[in-house]
RNA sequence: GGCCCCGUAGCUCAGCGGAUAGAGCAGCAGCCUUCUAAGCUGUUGGUCCCAGGUUCGAUUCCUGGCGGGGUCACCA
């Protein structure tokens, strides 16, 4: 149960009731909320003040009315008016146990909300170009796609996570040229790989397969003539070291989409440009000469350009290059096309800083080929800055100045490179010092947040071996006496717990899986300390073999602590492991 | 020059139009015969970059500055 949505709902009824005249929208406005201050009380509505002006009222004369109205709730022990028209409401005891019995009935749902009603949403991410194994900088938005997919999935979205394989372009052409070379040096030529093409190693068992595979049959062919064959060969190659980056990181997806398959005669492409020219949103045209820095190579020329000036751009968008190919905005264009025909009205992009530039132009296309029906989200992750002690940090062996994905992997570890891209907004630019991350393990709030989860599981051990005669299964614990959960340690604990529901929903309106993980670092300091009062004071031990009922009732407590970190941790796509090694 | 992001404690950052702006680190003072001290308790520390505006109420929304970062036909 989410007992600030259900006293939301309680306000609203109230308001409906002493108010007919109150329209449904400005009913909506009322929020409960904690107090930011928990001395005002357990829960807070701002609900007298959002009504008072449109309704010609006095705010505390409402927030009076509101106030006699709750004083017949059960369940509600004191309401009082504070302030400008705050209502402040503190709940009985029973109230909170009803919250806690909730978290053990309803376990890894708890959580859960139905915002999406099933929608199909789309959440594209990672979408790193398919030439060599994935560096750093997809880390971030391949833990954010991946962490908001779960979290828009919890909270009851149908969600596709979708890669879109840049793999059209003139980028794997030279891709295949690469190695094109690495395939004759395995057939013992010395090779220099030139300025322009891919030097990495990584290319080198790709040149092996096609000698192994070919042997020097395509050495002397014509490049029209193995082009083909070597692109094929080397895009499976570099989408399954992309695939295996990924796994590594637990960043799953469910389609990958080749660009590819738009191109062609008849493909998406020439189908959506037919439909843009019905839709009279394509024209030949001039586009003005970008201003500030001067491009020397900046050549004036008509182009086939498509109006995302009347959706809301700043400029309209080039949609053929000059040697007659598409560009790569249309190429996308008729990929949301694509996406909106299978369903979509809801897509999310995961971007990274260097294409803050595009987001207009994206938003354009996504109105315009689905006429204002679908909406998405840009979500540009800001620069993460690599730093080993404060200073600039680079380290792969294998591919020269990249840092890869793998390497931090390795060196980290999954759960803390996760855990840590996480815990920040995604506007914000971030520092990821290495040496903070692994070696001063208690600046790292992922360790703190699994070491919580591991007490819980240590807890349990203890109660079992100190208590063996106790019984601890499910059934047991969501049977346990409760009522005798009223220290305020207890109380203060199950507070955090209920705040669990709104942080998701929060998290999921905003697509700001960051909140998630900063709920389960408050989660986790509630727990330790309420941990560590046990020390001082035996009556607040969770194990306590004097009190059998009161043990199985705090076990329940602790129960439901775990419960949550797991759920969180889910979420994010963390482990919660039962003993930190 | 245009556009995007950021500017909150010494540092790194949270902060949903609400009440006396929070956390971690660093600093200071304490707690290990313990349900794992990777933990806990107390405490010092603020012009929420500046100036206007909207609002009953602005760190939050709007406009204009200042400072930092990113980006700017055709690449992907």
């Amino acid at each position: 149960m989410d007992i600030f949505a259900d006293f939301a709902a309680r306000v609203a009824a109230a308001l409906k009731t002493l108010y007919p005249e109150a329209s449904p929208e400005l009913i909506a406005r009322a929020v409960v909320e904690p107090p930011r201050d928990p001395a005002h009380g357990d829960l807070s509505s701002n609900a007298a003040m959002v009504i008072a002006k449109p309704l010609g009222k006095n705010p505390r004369e409402i927030a009076a009315a509101l106030a006699e109205h709750f004083k017949s709730d059960p369940d509600v022990v004191s309401v009082e008016v504070a302030g400008p028209g705050f209502l402040n409401f503190r709940l009985d005891e029973p109230t909170w146990h009803r919250v806690l019995k909730s978290v053990d009935v309803l376990g890894e749902a708890y959580g859960k909300a139905d915002l999406g009603k099933g929608e199909k949403i789309n959440v594209e991410y990672v979408s790193a170009n398919p030439t060599g194994p994935m560096h750093v900088g997809h880390t971030r938005g391949a833990v954010f796609g991946d962490a908001l997919s779960s979290l828009l999935d919890y909270v009851g979205y149908d969600v596709t996570r979708e890669y879109y394989i840049n793999d059209a372009g003139g980028q794997i052409d030279v891709l295949a040229q690469s190695a094109f070379l690495r395939y004759r040096e395995a057939l013992g030529e010395n090779i220099e790989i030139p300025k322009g093409l891919y030097p990495g190693h990584y290319l080198k068992p790709v040149g092996e397969q096609l000698a192994n595979e070919f042997a020097g049959q395509l050495r002397w062919k014509p490049e029209a003539d193995w082009m083909p064959i070597v692109k094929d060969r080397v895009l499976v190659a570099m989408l399954d070291l992309i695939k295996t980056d990924l796994a590594n990181l637990g960043v799953k997806h469910d389609l990958f989409f080749s660009e590819r398959t738009l191109h062609g005669q008849g493909g998406d492409i020439d189908l959506t440009l037919d439909w843009l020219r019905d839709q009279n949103l394509v024209y030949q045209g001039r586009l003005d000469r970008p201003k500030g820095q001067a491009d020397d190579d900046y050549e004036e020329r008509e182009q086939t350009l498509f109006r995302a000036k009347d959706y809301g751009d700043d400029t309209d968008r080039a949609l053929v290059k000059s040697d007659g190919s598409f560009t790569y905005f249309a190429a996308d264009i008729a990929y949301h096309r694509n996406k909106y025909k299978r369903g979509f009205k809801h897509m999310i992009n995961v971007l990274g800083a260097d294409h803050s530039g595009y987001v207009s132009r994206l938003k354009a296309a996504v109105k315009a080929v689905s006429g204002g029906e679908a909406d998405i989200d840009v979500k540009i992750m800001q620069l993460v800055r690599l730093l080993k002690n404060g200073e600039p940090f680079k380290m792969s062996k294998r591919s020269g100045d990249l840092v890869l994905l793998s390497d931090v992997v390795e060196e980290v570890g999954r759960d803390a490179t996760r855990f840590m891209l996480l815990y920040r907004r995604n506007e914000q630019s971030m520092d990821f010092d290495f040496a903070l991350v692994k070696e001063q393990s208690r600046d790292n709030p992922v360790f703190y947040v699994q070491y919580a989860h591991a007490r819980t599981s240590s807890i349990f051990r203890n109660a079992a071996s100190e208590l063996p005669a106790l019984d601890l299964s499910p059934a047991a614990l969501s049977a346990a006496p409760l009522e005798l959960l009223v220290s305020p340690a207890d109380i203060e604990l199950i507070k955090t717990l209920a705040q669990w529901p709104r942080t998701v929903t929060a998290a999921a309106l905003a697509h700001e899986p960051h909140r998630i993980a900063f709920y389960l670092y408050e989660m986790a300091a509630a727990f330790h300390s309420f941990w560590a009062k046990g020390k001082e004071d035996k009556s607040l031990r969770f194990v306590n073999p004097e009190d059998l009922k009161l043990t199985v009732a705090r076990l329940a407590l602790v129960g439901a602590v775990r419960q949550v970190l797991v759920n969180g941790l889910t979420v994010l796509g963390v482990s919660a492991p039962d003993e930190l090694s």
